[in-house]
RNA sequence: GGCGACGUGGCCAAGUGGUAAGGCAGAGGCCUGCAAAGCCUUCACCCCCAGUUCGAAUCUGGGCGUCGCCUCCA
């Protein structure tokens, strides 16, 4: 049974799906003024690898992410550069789009924008209004969060106490509308377009969706009331989310959504990300100097709800680390293709039996509410047995069977987490500087870049076994710069190649 | 002022009642022409105090410390 801790209960909760084997999520997406930082990432990263593990499990997840593309700071970014604000949200749409594919994420199955459901967004201002639950003042309306007695319930805030709070009655002086709401944490669902914004035709005069009112709109028309799974980052809890369920539950009198799954924050050099601090790192940016599968492996070695702390250091520590499972991918890729009509050297009963607990560990650890971190352990263990295990001695084709097993139960359990271990193609493509190097150390006439790899190998071969280690030396390092790595083992040299 | 989270070895981190996974880094050793990878060994009085219990990192109370949210924020 999976367990999925839930913000609204503050407890693990035993997973039950509305429709047996459906899942239904939505994860609120970002507004797009500005690229993706590194926090969003983390965010997206974790809800991409939470719907892995579920459809890995066996759910049909219908997963909805939402563009929000009409928004204040969208039109303050346009009036900064003095362009359209349709152009800007186009632009970083895109940009988002880009971002996530190159950060793996997979696409959602419906990716709805804002300003294409304006209709239905007026519909449920009106509904709202006509129940009782909004009201119009001059050309804005808003949400009347005391006609609401469960307004709270996910944030566990007390209105009475919130609003002897320091902290809202400056927000509400700064806001200069406390005399048009009725009170101060009354949030706005639909407003007043002021000359040049962007703004639809409404009963109200030209406006625009609030910004909760879309999200209100978009899960619901894509998947239906209540649905199962609403996540998002955990700066979101209050006041988006918490006037999600507003709106939704006082509109529709059902639940909103069933489980309410929020990602902790991410803090870099143990500081809140902020652009007034200088540390706001972009996730493009991260990801021209590190690996996707990288920046994943350091999200996943902390729990999603913990915060996490970016650095370079862990970033490295992280590339490390995958590097440990990655090589032994290799490793056993090699004994297999190596394999020979020899007696077996190794205990194939331990790594077909570890194969098989590892796998059931790793369900244990992420039917836990996801703990990807504790997951982690229980394949690194097994890869230390797998090396273990494994000697330089060549294997037996009787072993292939038990290798072949702990191959694809690494394979298999690494692509759960969005990272792919195999291979892709890429072999055919060897830099064209290696015929150069085998011109210069081996005299190789040819021109097929392969070949010469092959060349070189051979000639470094003879090289050792003539103790010219010099010569063999000048083939590794040259190599070694054009991107193969070679490492020696007592079958020969095991050459892997990384652009 | 309100709400909440967290404090586990040099760093990161899982573990929520039965005596401390795992990763990174370090030390010593093995293997190796060298290297790489790997293996073996080694490295924790679980923030402090009190309590509950046969037994607590794990539960309770108090203290100290760090952080987040309460305003747009993933």
């Amino acid at each position: 049974m999976i367990k999925v801790y839930n913000t609204q209960t503050r407890t693990k909760e035993d997973f039950n799906t509305i429709d047996v084997g459906k899942v239904r999520m939505y994860v609120c997406g970002p507004t797009v003024y500005n690229y993706i930082h590194i926090g969003n990432a983390r965010t997206f990263i974790c809800f991409d690898i939470i719907r892995r593990y579920l459809m890995w499990r066996g759910f049909k997840v219908t997963f909805v992410q939402n563009i929000t593309d009409v928004d204040d700071k969208i039109i303050n970014k346009a009036n900064e550069e003095k362009r359209s604000p349709a152009e800007v949200a186009a632009e970083f749409t895109d940009a988002f789009i880009e971002d996530m594919h190159a950060a793996g994420v997979m696409d959602p199955d419906i990716r709805p924008k804002a300003t294409e459901e304006i209709p239905e967004m007026i519909d449920l201002v009106e509904q709202l209004i006509e129940s009782g639950h909004a009201y119009e003042a001059d050309g804005d309306v808003y949400f009347d969060v005391r006609s609401f007695p469960d307004y709270g319930k996910l944030s566990h805030r007390n209105i009475d106490e919130m609003e002897s709070g320091h902290r809202d009655l400056r927000a509400s002086q700064v806001d200069g509308l406390e005399d048009r709401k009725k009170d101060p944490l009354d949030f706005a669902v639909w407003k007043a377009a002021k000359p040049g914004e962007p703004s639809w035709d409404s009963p109200w005069g030209a406006g625009r969706p609030g910004w909760h009112l879309e999200c209100s709109v978009m899960s619901k028309k894509y998947l239906g009331l209540p649905f199962d799974i609403h996540g998002g980052g955990a700066d979101l809890v209050f006041p988006h989310h918490e006037n999600e369920i507003a709106q939704s539950e006082a509109a529709c009198g059902c639940t909103f959504a069933n489980y309410w799954i929020h990602s902790g924050m991410l803090q870099i050099n143990a500081e809140k990300m902020s652009k007034s601090l200088g540390n706001f790192l972009l996730l493009r940016d991260v990801l021209k100097t590190t690996k996707p599968e990288v920046l994943r492996m350091l999200m996943l070695q902390t729990h999603y709800r913990s915060p996490l702390d970016f650095s370079e250091d862990r970033l490295e520590e992280a590339s490390a680390a995958l590097d440990r499972i990655t090589s032994v991918v290799k490793r056993l890729e090699w004994a297999i293709n190596h394999a020979a009509d020899v007696p077996s050297p190794l205990k194939t009963k331990p790594i077909m039996a570890g194969a098989k607990d590892t796998r059931n560990q790793f369900i244990y650890a992420m039917d836990d509410d996801f703990n990807t971190a504790g997951a982690l352990g229980h394949i690194f263990s097994y890869v230390a047995e797998l090396n273990a295990q494994l000697g330089d001695e060549t294997v037996s084709i009787s072993d292939v069977p038990a290798l072949n097993q702990a191959y694809a139960v690494l394979v298999e359990l690494m692509s759960v987490f969005g990272i792919m271990l195999e291979e892709h193609e890429g072999e055919s493509e060897y830099p064209h500087e290696v015929v150069e190097l085998s011109k210069k150390l081996t005299g190789y006439t040819g021109a097929n870049a392969g070949q010469a790899v092959e060349v070189l190998l051979a000639c470094r071969e003879d090289a050792r076994k003539q103790k010219n280690f010099e010569l063999a030396d000048q083939v590794r390092d040259g190599l070694l710069d054009l991107g193969f790595t070679i490492e020696d083992t007592a079958q020969g040299a095991r050459v892997t190649y990384q652009a």
